[in-house]
DNA sequence: CTGGATCCGATTCGATACTG
DNA sequence: CAGTATCGAATCGGATCCAG
C-alpha cells in the first residue's frame, strides 16, 4: 500500500489503471453491468472487438477477479460471464466515467477540431516560411 | 450522439474511453489535479513515464481540451500544464476510479495470485496426463 | 458455440541523440 | 528546460484455421 494516496507514485495502482485501459476492458465491464452474458452476446455487444481480444480481455478480467466464468456442460457449450461482487463495485466508478464521456463528448469533439485547425494553420505557416 | 446510452455501441464514446486508457492519461490527469505543473515536474511525478510518452500524452490531452499549455518565453523555457474546466470536470470520475483501485487493489492482487495458482495447477495436471 | 493456436503486419514505446 | 527525430524491440491485434 502506497501512502499517501498518490497513484502516480504507486507502481501497483498505476499498473492496474493502465491494464484497465487496455481498450476493451471498460467496454466489456459496461456491457456486463446489464447482467450475465454469453460469449457471443458480448462479441455482438462490444462493437469492433475481435474474438481474440474478447477472449483475452475476459481472461484478464477473470484473473483480476472482476468477472466470473461459468461453463454449462451442454452441447453445444454454453459459457456465461458475469461481474463478481468486486467487479460490480468497480463498474460503478467506471460507469461514471462512461457517463461523463457520453454527456460531454461533443465538447471533446469540438476541442479536437479546433486543435487540429490551429496546428494545421501552424504547419501551413511553417511551410510558407520554409519555402519562401 | 448515440441513443440509447450504450457506450459499447457508440463508436465515438468507445473510442474516447479507449484513448483515455492509453496507460498514462489517467495518471497525468490525477497529477494535474494538484494544480499547474511544469513538464519536468510531471515527468518526476508520473513514475516510469518516458519523456516521449509524457509529450505525446500531454499533446493528446491538450487536443481533447483537457489540458491547457502555457509557454513562458523565458530562458530557459518554462512550460506549464494545467487542467481546463472540462479537464477538471472529467478528472472527478477519473479520480473515483483511481480511488477505487487504490482502496481495492489488494483484492485484485489476491484474485490474481489465486487465478495464477489455479491455472498453474491445471497446466500441471495437463502435463501429468500428457506424460502418463 | 466457445474458444485455442498460429501467422504476420501494424502499432507502441523506450532509448538515444540532437536542438532552441 | 522542454521538447523533436529516429530507430529497433516488443507488443498488439486481426485474420484464419482448427477442435471439443
Amino acid at each position: 500500500m502506497c501512502s499517501p494516496y498518490d497513484p502516480a507514485q504507486c507502481p501497483t495502482v498505476s499498473e492496474m489503471l493502465s491494464r484497465l485501459g487496455d481498450k476493451w476492458s471498460v467496454l466489456v465491464i459496461m456491457v456486463l453491468r446489464k447482467g450475465p452474458q454469453r460469449f457471443s452476446d458480448l462479441k455482438r455487444a462490444v462493437v469492433g472487438i475481435s474474438q481474440r481480444m474478447l477472449t483475452l480481455t475476459l481472461r484478464a478480467l477473470e484473473r483480476d477477479g472482476m468477472v466470473k466464468r461459468t461453463v454449462y456442460p451442454t452441447v453445444p457449450p454454453r459459457v456465461e460471464y458475469e461481474l463478481t461482487e468486486v467487479g460490480q463495485s468497480f463498474s460503478e466508478p467506471i460507469e461514471a466515467v462512461g457517463g461523463w464521456v457520453f454527456n460531454n463528448y461533443s465538447k471533446i469533439h469540438d476541442a479536437r477540431a479546433e486543435f487540429d485547425q490551429r496546428t494545421a494553420a501552424e504547419r501551413g505557416n511553417d511551410k510558407l516560411i520554409r519555402i519562401g
